[in-house]
DNA sequence: TTGTATGCGTTATCAG
DNA sequence: CTGATAACGCATACAA
């Protein structure tokens, strides 16, 4: 590893013209010299040593990215490969703009402001947090920080968000169900804050247009990393004839429900419909494919990225709110029934058979590890 | 952000004891100047600045990730299950032994290297390198290497590898296609190096087991990338009839293939019968579920922070080659053929209806963003 | 056009 | 027990 000061005792001359050449500050430095330190440079394939960097520029090219994972410990968080899409687009971004990206994933917001402090990253990415955790991480660190699919109230300065319409899209799917016939659907979620919760408000907007209202036991709410147990899904099992209908916060858990159920010889969607949320890699190799809400997962990567670049160069956005806007893709995971039907939906559920689980794996995906 | 020089500055004593108390180091302080100091700690939070102590250490506590992806510049290799989950477990592990993780993916192997030197990584980890690759890399790159999924070749110094018994693995689930009946196997890949190749063999002694000859045909190679474009899969659609089943080498091609297959009336396993490799989440997923060869990917994630961290200790290994395990995981994707009926195996496929793709987004996953 | 000097925050050596 | 000082590699203000 040659640093500028060797170069520069080789050559015989000082570190500030070298570092001038580096730094294509030529003007100021006679062809000759340039041509002699360009010559070094390649011999040598210098490399610039960033923590040098860091520590004299008071900047250090990194792009923190904090997830908070309020799974267990153990959980693979990018289990969800709505998690992948989300990560591989934000690195390729963000090094095509020239920065690192460095990743940290916890439970423990002390640990992530640990980390971002001591790295002095440039600029902070946060995903999936709540308002709380925003207020805290903020009032340690002070460069710029871009939320993804946070719903932080208002108050908050510097506040950019990059989110979905997510009201709208749990409207549309729920109109659609309603259109379809159906009267009893279950909103299963795994928190009733931020994304989730505005997702429960768009349902709500959409049975309050035909006349209904939420009721108690159609409210599901598993937190995170418990959906997955064998004793949450027999639950939801036993439970399945009161509904005709499951609208899921994530394809994660629709397509988990919807294998588990299948297994066991409920269809769909002749005995049960089901829709998801997020058109991810899943949602649409699975079968019956499952109808769902679509968002550009690398168009959000892409400008949270984007609008952290310009806070970090100095523009000024004191509160900016973008919403992706949403569509709904209609495929095969629900059924039309004709109102009269509605009454007894998935009455035939009563023929269900316990059928041998050829998908043992999938269900406990997430305790393999503990 | 406080640091050690202004803490010493305000108790009037110097940053050596400071930084000593900090580290511990308590034998050599006075129990005056210990609680003194902590309170100070304790209140200003401090937190180290890592660039400084990279920088006065050579050392960065940084693990570089190094993924090469061959496909497109703007392909997410992140859809990939696969990668996800090794990612995360890599992730997980690496902070838990108190290192960082920074992530490179590029297939440009000199941006590797840059990257790497420039922030003085304390080791690295290389996935899915060819041979020539590594050598370049070890050319530059000093400090300890592990690599995943590799097959380097052995005069390589210092050559740890976390692997698989990929030659079993596709030994194993050949001969069972084989005992099933099936004869006209096609072998999907997307190169013919490294792990591919392995399989490649493996799948060739299988055959040989059966006295049986690896017909040019039956090798599919499609390079990284284009297997999802809908040309190749129209060409593997219209060749389907000429085999009774396919091997491929990723959970990802198999339900890919699978997929684009059923939307167009082949019946899986009736029709065509298909296997997988990697047992990742999709291939439980999918329906049918996927008969593959399962592997685990957490512990390959966590093995390869293992030896690294030894090597980081100091440990030599002169020459290192885990293989894990593999197993084959029978589930609904194969079907048993009579030999008599492997003469016109897919005969019945001339019935192929040409049905409307319902799965649109699904081939073209990665040409979204090109 | 080139060089000198200084500072960034931390750790380590060695002397008091 | 404590402190002064140098060193890590780089960039920059200021001199020459």
């Amino acid at each position: 590893m040659i640093t500028i000061k060797d170069m520069a005792e080789m050559l015989g001359i000082s570190t500030t013209t070298v570092s001038n050449v580096i730094h294509g500050k030529t003007s100021e430095v006679s062809q000759k010299t340039v041509e002699r330190v360009e010559k070094l440079l390649d011999k040598y394939e210098y490399v610039p040593n960033i923590s040098a960097r860091s520590l004299s520029q008071n900047s250090s090219k990194i792009i923190g990215v904090a997830l908070k994972c309020r799974k267990d410990k153990y959980a693979n968080l990018f289990s969800d490969p709505f998690f992948g899409e989300l990560i591989g687009a934000l690195e390729a971004e963000i090094r095509a703009q020239g920065y690192f990206m460095m990743i940290y994933t916890s439970n423990d917001i002390s640990e992530i402001i640990r980390n971002v402090l001591t790295w002095n990253v440039d600029g902070l990415i946060l995903v999936g947090m709540l308002h709380d955790d925003f207020i805290r991480i903020k009032s340690r660190y002070k460069n710029p920080t871009v939320l993804i699919d946070s719903y932080a109230s208002r108050e908050i300065m510097n506040y950019v968000n990059i989110g979905l319409e997510d009201e709208e899209g749990a409207y549309e799917i729920t109109r659609y169900l309603l259109k379809m016939g159906h009267r009893r659907i279950a909103f299963l979620a795994d928190n009733m804050e931020g994304v989730d919760y505005t997702r429960y408000l768009g349902h709500l907007r959409a049975l309050a247009d035909y006349g209904l209202e939420m009721k108690e036991e159609n409210l599901l709410i598993f937190h995170p990393g418990t959906v997955e147990r064998e004793s949450s899904l027999r639950e939801l099992y036993y439970r399945v004839k009161n509904y005709t209908a499951f609208m899921c916060c994530s394809d994660y858990y629709a397509v988990l429900l919807m294998n588990y159920f299948m297994d066991r010889g409920i269809r769909i969607p002749e005995d049960l419909s089901i829709t998801g949320f997020d058109n991810n890699l899943m949602s649409r190799v699975v079968r019956p494919a499952l109808t769902t809400v679509r968002q550009d997962v690398t168009k959000k990567g892409r400008l949270a990225v984007e609008y952290l670049l310009k806070m970090i160069q100095g523009t000024e956005f004191s509160e900016w709110d973008v919403k992706l806007p949403i569509e709904i893709v209609i495929r095969d995971s629900v059924r039309e029934i004709r109102q009269e039907d509605a009454g007894d939906g998935a009455a035939d559920s009563k023929d269900v058979v316990e059928k041998a689980d050829v998908c043992g794996n999938c269900c406990n995906m997430d305790e393999k590890e503990a």
